[in-house]
DNA sequence: TTACCGCGA
């Protein structure tokens, strides 16, 4: 312990802290500074005027280095040295050091601004750029100017952009502290492969005849690639002549892939046995395999990002940055000198591969976090104008400022209603938020609060598709169908059951449903529940769904409530096939995802409107869970739309004209703002038409079927 | 007729 490097820097990081109110640490893997700083700080008395909090991107990053850091001042856990995260904490009056995720630190922030419990602020993996240390970046910029005396904070950031933090904090000094990393050397490819698949596939085994024993990493971009080149290497490994190297085992490691399949990757092998993992970039941060020597790297990755205009993600392959190559190398050199393989040319590397990876905050809607700022109500602060580190696109919070508006939680003016400061204090994305306010109004809050939660944990509640699921294709088990009306209702139906029946574990596993997912969502809806009690006006568990489904089959409240939650998110079907156009944003033709459960009507068509969850473009443009609503509810939200004026929700800069570059953006604006909104009113007309035309076309229908 | 990079409240 004496011997981690942090420690001979002691005195110099103390000094600097004292001198000043915020320090960039620039501390490399293996330096320590993750369990270090805060017990430097405890020793120099910092715990005494108040707490010293170190927040981390992740929920077992927190947990496990408060355990370190108890273990190393030998205190019980949760007393001196805690931590906190969503459903958990351990912590007590006593605590003096406090780990905790940077979602918790920012829902603390709501309650108090000032974080007055705090003497001490440390964001640890700052590099790392998540949502949420980025907006408390922000935060503490303004903080340690109200807070000069008694708060200190430290940015910790790895090697490339300690220097951009510093400008951001107003030069703040910056320390670096080495860290313990083995040399790794890097080797490239002469050009970049054709196949990667190939391309890994025969570096894998090339290392596996030719290189002393030794770990093998390799990095892929998604399940599907994952499990080609298991499959590949297995049988490759297996054709070798016998006798002539180790043994081999190959293991896939990715998110999807259920925990105790994650978890054998850090049973060591046999010996004389060599490991391949197959690993999205999960191996890259999130978990750390011991024993690796070698890692190959195909130098992409893929990424989720969004587009403001269309409302729509999108998942991409795309190339890797710097820091993240680098990354991926250092993962070879955690236990011995080791080497990567990077399956592009060094050109590639230093032209092409950007410096640093985008931020979250650069590829995400921002609805939920301008609510949360707007909540805040930091009167000095205007949000379009807020510090960030690196600023969104005035594109995406003007889309983030549309749907708010549409959902009621900001006004004409742009400024947060109280029914936005409710939904700012819900952990959900707004228009879940806003769909429970009004399922509240129409009695239905408590099915609201099922359809939230599920969502808040879909992707983990799936079996995660895989090849042996072709067996699996025999009739589907005994799931509840949705009633034909989309996947909302069907999850609610699904929760439903399993609360009928006494929350069975039995009955997850025989529907292939995820036990771990589901136990979350309980956990979510609880959480929810508590919160939104003190406005709740019904009963808010869950209902005996038996006699209340058959009196109300078509949840008719329940669909009204995710229309008005979702008002951005609508899609009108064509006339003449199953594809949907969407409403609120820039209109884009798309799909109802295959797996959702919206049933088509006897001519095989789906209903007129619906409102989808998630717009995803993956090999084509989807709707991801949708639910079927009616006309009538649509027709007032497209007047709401007719009325929008951007301009004004940003702080009516109609009249506020600062500056040449303000004026020309501000002129644009309103030229584009009259072109969406004739576009817009000749939409509406158009859509009142086409109803009215597919509502004849089917009365005639009924004839075609009386001919069959 | 097609799907799922990774985190978090």
């Amino acid at each position: 312990m004496v011997s981690l490097p942090i420690l001979q820097f002691e005195e110099k990081i103390v000094q600097t802290v004292q001198d000043n109110p915020v320090v960039v640490i620039i501390g490399e893997t293996g330096s320590g500074k993750s369990t270090q700083l805060s017990q430097i700080f405890h020793r120099h008395g910092y715990s005494k005027s108040g707490v010293i909090a170190v927040t981390q991107p992740r929920r077992v990053a927190a947990v496990s280095v408060a355990r370190r850091v108890a273990q190393e001042l030998n205190v019980i856990l949760g007393e001196e040295v805690g931590y906190a995260i969503r459903f958990e904490d351990r912590t007590s009056p006593k605590t003096k050091i406090k780990y905790l995720t940077d979602g918790v630190l920012l829902r603390e922030s709501l309650s108090n601004p000032e974080l007055s419990d705090y003497s001490m602020i440390i964001l640890d993996e700052a590099h790392e750029r998540s949502l949420n240390t980025d907006i408390l970046m922000g935060l503490m910029k303004r903080l340690v100017k109200l807070r000069p005396s008694n708060l200190r904070v430290l940015i910790t950031s790895a090697t490339l952009d300690g220097n951009k933090v510093s400008d951001f904090f107003m030069n703040c000094p910056v320390l670096t502290v080495p860290g313990k990393l083995y040399p790794v050397e890097i080797l490239y490819s002469n050009e970049r492969p054709t196949s990667y698949i190939e391309s890994s596939l025969r570096t894998a085994i090339d290392i596996h005849v030719r290189e002393p024993e030794g770990d093998v990493l390799i990095f892929m971009t998604g399940q599907d690639d994952i499990e080609k080149l298991v499959d590949k290497l297995r049988d490759k490994v297996q054709s070798l002549e016998e006798g002539s190297c180790m043994d081999a085992i190959v293991l896939p490691l990715h998110g999807s892939l259920p925990p105790e399949m994650q978890v054998r990757v850090f049973t060591p092998p046999p010996q004389n046995c060599r490991r391949f993992i197959v690993a999205t970039n999960i191996a890259e941060t999130s978990l750390t395999v011991d024993g690796v020597v070698y890692v190959i790297d195909s130098g992409y990755v893929k990424q989720r990002q969004y587009n403001p205009t269309s409302g729509m993600y999108s998942l991409d392959v795309v190339q890797i940055s710097k820091v993240q190559a680098d990354q991926r190398a250092g993962r070879a050199g955690r236990t011995r000198p080791g080497k990567c393989y990077r399956l592009y040319p060094s050109k590639v590397y230093q032209d092409e591969l950007l410096d640093v990876t985008i931020p979250e905050i650069q590829r995400s809607s921002l609805a939920g976090s301008v609510l949360y700022l707007k909540s805040l109500d930091l009167s000095d602060i205007d949000i379009l104008k807020f510090d960030f580190l690196d600023p969104p696109s005035s594109d995406t919070l003007e889309d983030a400022l549309k749907q708010l508006h549409l959902i009621d939680a900001i006004d004409t003016s742009g400024s947060i209603t109280n029914v936005g400061k409710i939904m700012a204090e819900l952990p959900l994305e707004p228009a879940l938020s806003r769909t429970l306010l009004e399922a509240n109004e129409y009695g239905c809050l408590s099915q609201a609060l099922t359809i939230a939660a599920m969502l808040s944990a879909e992707t983990s509640l799936l079996p995660g598709r895989s090849k042996h699921s072709e067996k699996k294709r025999k009739p589907p088990p005994d799931l509840p169908d949705g009633s034909g009306l989309g996947d909302h209702i069907q999850l609610l139906q699904i929760y439903e059951y399993w609360h009928q029946i006494d929350y069975h574990i039995g009955w997850l596993k025989d529907n292939d449903l995820q036990v771990r997912g589901m136990l979350f969502v309980r956990d979510v809806r609880k959480q929810l529940s508590q919160i939104i009690q003190k406005i709740a006006k019904g009963n808010l568990d869950v209902q005996e769904a038996e006699s209340e489904r058959e009196r109300r089959r078509d949840y008719k409240n329940l669909r009204k409530a995710l229309c008005a939650g979702y008002a951005s998110q609508l899609a009108e079907r064509m006339t003449l096939h199953n594809g949907y156009r969407t409403i609120g944003f820039k209109s884009q033709l798309v799909q109802v995802h295959p797996s959702s459960m919206l049933r088509t009507d006897d001519d095989g068509m789906f209903p007129d409107f619906v409102v989808y969850h998630e717009l995803i473009s993956t090999s084509r443009p989807y709707m991801r869970n949708v639910c079927a609503i009616e006309v009538s509810w649509v027709i007032p939200i497209m007047k709401k739309l007719e009325n929008l004026n951007v301009n004004r929700l940003s702080g009516g800069s109609d009249q506020v004209i600062d500056g040449e570059q303000r004026k020309s953006s501000s002129l644009l604006q309103q030229k584009n703002l009259a072109i969406e909104q004739d576009d817009r009113e000749s939409k509406i007309q158009a859509a009142r038409e086409r109803f009215l035309a597919r509502k004849a076309e089917r009365e005639q229908s009924l004839g075609r079927k009386a001919k069959k």
